[in-house]
DNA sequence: GCAAATATGATAGTAATACTATTATATTTG
DNA sequence: CAAATATAATAGTATTACTATCATATTTGC
């Protein structure tokens, strides 16, 4: 923990860059503009190339901080979980009620982010926007298992792992806390892409949030007396 | 329904194929061989070059039969979901009970694929892995609210809407029925897939699969009284 | 059984992608 | 101010994702 909030730098796995990109203007520029040109024209047809044009910069300057797209994604996405993680565990701190903690944790984990702007290069609507598109494509690869033997997804499995935790203060028989975490950041991107692509696949809407159905979800199955 | 079980033949859009690889012995083993081949090497480095190389063909004549990889992957995800479609209708055709039409349709959605082979080419057991690694590729995509438009996803949402009616069957009052459809199918998937990769992020292994899951979930959040 | 139609195969070519390598030019620092 | 470091520019390679053309099988219709 007190790596995770001194000096309120988000930390992320060091593997994931050549060389950090908070460490120098051009690199805080290529994380900045990457968010927005991924954003407008989706992971598929983002390169470096076209980056590089977008910060007048040159492909090559941008090697020097990542390896590959692959990593750029992973490093936005992860840098996006340590933000919530760091959200979570500050909104959750002093609530004792061990539902209303979880209630707590599901609104930040599932609400659509709002304006916040930790720090000057960052947007957070935009990077949310990213994760809701993008970031099952940073896992769904051949490589998942040697990557993740590598932490590239630690801060997102310790997200979950929070989460679950919150969900056994609730109840500690429940048997499902691990998958019922999982689908509730998971499902939370999901119905956030539905609402937006396939409004008939999900009851979300301008007056039903994401948050309010798995509210009820999970209050639901965790207090749910099976002779009752 | 008629058109869908006329004959036993799967039916996708059919702006999804050039020519119906239905309709010829290369259609068939492009379709089979893919399958194979996606599942060994994943979508994102499978081309038609190699396709064509494996099979012994040309990658003009795949070509021929698909406009590019994602047609043909938005053509085998669709016949699996609309294989699926067919199994849930079946399977719950003659149940009257409500409650035994969903937990059968959700075992139906959310089990493991055993070897069914309806069709002499295609491997049900593998097109199914390749689901549960690949068909959030398919609509994660800048295209999607065109191709959403022009059917390619129709099977696949309808699939959602008869889940959420059986949904409404044993519940008419709940308000989530969409999003729970939708968390059950996509969650379903996302169980497989944590299972085999991220384990400590589900409750799912061999004694506990996701169908048991899920059907606790939706039991519970269905039948779940706030007064009690 | 043969001509015409159709399907498949082989080859070539293009623009873009995903890099790597090298060299030149800024900029920073000691 | 020299040395070190960062960035930019250019060039080059293998692969991808196609398109086009032409040759050769195979099927079919008479």
């Amino acid at each position: 923990m007190k790596q995770l909030f001194s000096g309120l730098k988000i930390g992320v796995n060091k593997d994931l860059y050549v060389k950090d990109p908070e460490s120098s203007a051009l690199g805080k520029k290529i994380v900045e503009k990457s968010i927005v040109l991924i954003d407008e024209i989706g992971f598929d047809s983002f390169t470096f190339k076209k980056l590089g044009a977008e910060i007048g910069s040159n492909e090559s300057s941008i090697y020097r901080y990542f390896e590959n797209k692959h990593k750029l994604l992973l490093y936005l996405t992860s840098w996006y979980w340590a933000w919530k993680e760091y959200q979570l565990v500050f909104s959750t701190n002093n609530i004792e009620d061990p539902g209303q903690v979880l209630e707590t944790a599901i609104n930040v984990l599932t609400r659509r982010v709002k304006k916040d702007s930790l720090t000057t290069h960052i947007d957070e609507v935009l990077l949310n926007k990213l994760v809701v598109n993008e970031f099952s494509k940073s896992y769904l690869t051949k490589e998942v298992d040697k990557e993740n033997k590598e932490g590239f997804f630690e801060i997102y499995s310790r997200l979950i792992l929070r989460l679950k935790k919150m969900i056994l203060a609730v109840n500690n028989d429940y048997p499902y806390a691990a998958a019922l975490a999982s689908t509730v950041v998971e499902g939370g991107l999901h119905q956030h892409y539905l609402r937006e692509h396939f409004p008939a696949l999900t009851d979300c809407n301008e007056n039903l949030s994401p948050a309010d159905y798995f509210n009820f979800l999970v209050l639901s199955t965790l207090k749910y007396n099976r002779n009752g």
